[in-house]
DNA sequence: TTCGGTAGTGAAAGCGTTTGCAGTAGACGT
DNA sequence: ACGTCTACTGCAAACGCTTTCACTACCGAA
């Protein structure tokens, strides 16, 4: 059934001799390098596809000493966030046939990893990207990676990076909101998950204040819980438990928003018309639950780093240190203006019965 | 600020030197294999300890010719079903020191690395674990894959594989439903994406119809769509459409249930009282929107099947063949029985103001 | 004609491990 | 005292590439 191949791999050897040359050239002409004469290459090349010839990476790589693979670490591979720019990533090293070695850092490794200032796969990678890792202003310097190295998340010092600018989201989901005519607001705010020192929410926190107390907006509250669904349902309770709750809320992510969202229903409390909600990500379930949210494009973080930590191991110059991707704001059902009661909302509407 | 570290890293000669020892010895005690004076062993460790030395992977491989890799080749490496999949397989493979090579199969190549039948990394890994790719009848033959095979998410004649049981759980869904007093209720059904072959769908309809025909229930009809948010979005209307619409719903997938709730809420139609509603997979934000569903244990099923490639590798002989995870259901609020309203639900309460 | 260049090619020295095989030392039985 | 085992230990040969260096043609300039 199988067609008839060679029992063993075809090795550089085999490929040599079938083309009359020394193992050598071969390398030489399968690799693209110069010093080889056309009509050798040809034949080379004729030969290789003859056997299935495939270089073994791992002789190669011991050889020449460079892996063509990049590192990869992140405080959790699961989530949305996480999965998309690794999936940018791979876009861009698969075409250019690199390869990816992941490294989880599950919480309970998290810290000793860190603070042991060495990555175990150093030693089999050209580079290593750093997802949302952030290990205050020490930088880079304590992990001791011989490598070059890309941040995304954080413009952190003199390290290259990849980061969206959170102040001018957060700004933004503000203006939308204060536009709507929104005079007291509230922030859910709070901590990304297995992460420490992240810059991220102070960012979006300040970015979000300035526009208020430049449009002279009272912001009610900042309560503070997980970026996790749980922890904006958990937030919500709070923030009717004011005297005169905001009418509007800027939740740090989405999965926050679908928390507040929920726990907006399950108390009765109308969205958008007694509860503006803004979300943070542009999550995929953002678009079914109509909210309004602020979007940055993940999988485009993940492509531009890759391509990036590329021309950095290429030993091109960097085009700039710090790479600044722009979002933009997605303006959906869960947001109108304050006490603007419409009768019939996406989010709830009046029960009407079948046709 | 950094201590002082050799500047190269250190090799296994560096150690046998310091140990006195050659690097045999080394080579042996440090993979704790036998033949090694406790005593020895230990110098060994000690001196390997003080250089920080790690075993230059790469070499190796090369020289064992196994390679302490699986390959992973999935569909789509962003969904969460495949993303939690693989943290999964993670979980078991960074404790046993395997590394994890991915290999998507983005909608352009899969039909050509498939149908060329060879994975291009074959020669790196010592096993490859295939998440949803189904490739009809022929099986792994066609694959042509020299290493053992572990098939996730269906049972394909002999090769082993880790599925769930997906009839069980579409009866589950079913009783469920019927147990509620539901008689008319349709399927929200369709195709897996970037996947051809899947027996889920046959085997979910499957399942559900036949505990319906047992009960003497109506399925007024089965409509296709995406296993996505859009696609059960879609389907929604249709059902509306028919004459006498169900009462009950059943979506292959939780992704098109959120999208059917979507369409409920734009449409003006209460769930559960009008409609009740269930999924399929237990997605987190499932809770959230307190979908009934059948929760399969993703995570779980990764870990089953790394640990099982890995004891194929091992060499030990195989527990079983096919190995069936349970599903169980999670009734949460999007279900009730049919025309039986409810003043007060979670998902669609009644308006009330702020307190 | 001679000489310095240049492009193409091959021989061979690594790269840092693993592992088969041979050798050694001590323990034990006779 | 002399084999005969065991239990270690080390030597050295792979593993399959990459890359340096030397060498050969061959070119054009002097």
């Amino acid at each position: 059934m199988s067609s008839p191949r060679p029992r063993a791999r075809a090795t550089i050897d085999d490929v040599a001799q079938l083309a009359g040359v020394s193992l050598a050239t071969v390398s030489r002409a399968l690799r693209g390098l110069p010093h080889v004469r056309a009509e050798l290459r040809q034949r080379v090349e004729k030969a290789a596809a003859e056997l299935r010839y495939v270089a073994d990476g791992n002789a190669a790589r011991l050889a020449s000493g460079r892996s063509r693979t990049i590192g990869l670490v992140a405080p959790l591979l699961t989530t949305w966030y996480t999965s998309q720019t690794i999936a940018g990533i791979e876009d861009v090293l698969q075409a250019a046939g690199y390869d990816l070695l992941i490294s989880a850092l599950s919480s309970v490794d998290h810290r000793r990893k860190l603070v042991q200032g060495r990555l175990a796969f150093q030693q089999r990678v050209d580079g290593v990207i750093l997802i949302d890792v952030f290990y205050g202003r020490e930088g880079a310097r304590k992990l001791q990676i011989d490598h070059p190295v890309m941040v995304v998340g954080e413009a952190v010092e003199s390290t290259p990076s990849v980061a969206i600018d959170n102040e001018l989201g957060a700004r933004l989901a503000a203006e939308h909101l204060v536009d709507l005519g929104h005079e007291r607001v509230g922030i859910v705010g709070g901590m990304q998950p297995n992460t420490r020192y992240s810059p991220v929410p102070a960012q979006r926190r300040s970015g979000f204040r300035k526009v208020c107390e430049e449009r002279s907006v009272t912001v009610t509250a900042e309560l503070d819980g997980e970026f996790t669904i749980g922890g904006g349902h958990r937030t919500f309770a709070a923030f009717l438990a004011q005297r005169r709750p905001p009418t509007a809320l800027f939740c740090f992510s989405d999965e926050m928003a679908f928390g507040v969202l929920q726990a907006a229903r399950e108390r009765g409390v109308r969205v958008p018309d007694e509860m503006a909600i803004v979300g943070f990500d542009d999550h995929p379930v953002a678009e079914a639950m109509g909210l309004t949210t602020v979007r940055q494009p993940v999988r485009e973080i993940g492509r531009r780093s890759a391509q990036r930590i590329l021309e950095a191991i290429e030993g091109s110059r960097p085009t700039q240190l710090h790479d600044q991707i722009p979002v933009e704001l997605v303006v959906r059902e869960s947001t109108a203006g304050p006490s603007n009661i419409v009768p019939h909302t996406i989010l709830t509407p009046p029960a009407t019965s079948l046709p």
